[in-house]
DNA sequence: TATATAATTAGTTGTTTAGCTAATTATAGA
DNA sequence: TCTATAATTAGCTAAACAACTAATTATATA
C-alpha cells in the first residue's frame, strides 16, 4: 500500500503532473528543459524529479553534465495508470500550453538554455 | 488538469486510500463503519469522505440519521483507475487486515456501533 | 590539473493539510 | 413539538511539503 501511495503522491502535485505529462509526449527531457517549462528554481525541479524517480514512475540517465528523465515504461504494472492520465488530460488547456512551450524549449540546445537560466534567475544582471 | 489533480489527491492519503479500498469490497459503508475501521475521530472521517465526494470518486446516500458511501461507478472514466488500484493492492497486508476487521464491524448494527463510539461503556445517560 | 558549470543536497520559510475538540445541523422517536 | 444522536462544520495545532537560496558534488574543458 505504501508503494501505491508514493506513486499517487508523486502524481498529485501540479508541477509534477505537468512534468509527467510532458514526458508522455517527449521520449526524454533534460532537467534544465523541465526547469524552463515550469519556471521554478532548478533545485525545486530536482527535488520533484527525484521524488518521481523514487516512486518508480521516472527513470533517468546521466550524459555529461546533463541528466535526462523519461517515463519508466519498463514497469508494466504502471501502464494502465499512464494511459488513464493521458486520457484524462486529453484536451487540457494546461497541457496544450505546455506542449506549445516545449516546442520552443526543445529547439534550444541545453547549453544555451542553462546559460540563459544562469543569467536570468536569481542574480540581477551586471 | 485540476479535476485530475483532485482525484489523485483524494487517493493519496493513507486513510482515504484504505476507505476507497474497503469500498472496492463492500457495496456501501456507513460513515460510522468507516470511523470504526480507521480508528480516528468521526469529524476527521467526515472531512475525508466529503473530500472524496467532492473529487467525484464517492457518492453518498442519506438514510435516516445514517449516511452511506459507495464508489462512484457511474463515471465510467474512473473505471480504469479503480481497476488499477484494485490490482496494485491485491495481496496487501493492510488491505487484508482491513477486510478482516470489516467482517466483524459489518456484523454490528450501526446503532450499536455508534453507541460504542459515543460512550465506550454501556452506562445510559441520565 | 584548475576552472566552470549542471545537478543535487542542506537548510530555511510559508502554506497546506490531517488530526483533534466543540459547536451546529438534521433526523428519529417519545 | 421536545430530546437524543449521527453527521458535518468551525476553529485550532502540529506535521508535511513546496518553494527559495546557499553549499556541495560531479563532470567537461581550458
Amino acid at each position: 500500500m505504501d508503494d501505491l501511495l508514493s506513486i499517487l503522491k508523486a502524481l498529485s502535485d501540479k508541477n509534477r503532473l505537468r512534468t509527467f505529462c510532458a514526458l508522455l509526449s517527449y521520449e526524454e527531457l533534460c532537467a534544465c528543459q523541465i526547469t524552463e517549462l515550469l519556471q521554478v528554481a532548478g533545485a525545486t525541479v530536482s527535488r520533484h524529479l527525484s521524488l518521481m524517480v523514487n516512486a518508480g514512475i521516472l527513470k533517468n540517465r546521466k550524459h555529461g553534465r546533463w541528466v535526462y528523465f523519461r517515463l519508466n515504461t519498463e514497469d508494466l504494472s504502471l501502464d494502465p495508470v499512464f494511459k488513464w492520465v493521458k486520457r484524462k488530460l486529453h484536451g487540457s488547456n494546461q497541457v496544450e500550453n505546455d506542449l506549445k512551450a516545449l516546442k520552443q524549449i526543445t529547439i534550444i540546445p541545453c547549453e544555451d538554455l542553462c546559460r540563459k537560466q544562469r543569467g536570468g534567475t536569481s542574480c540581477p544582471k551586471k
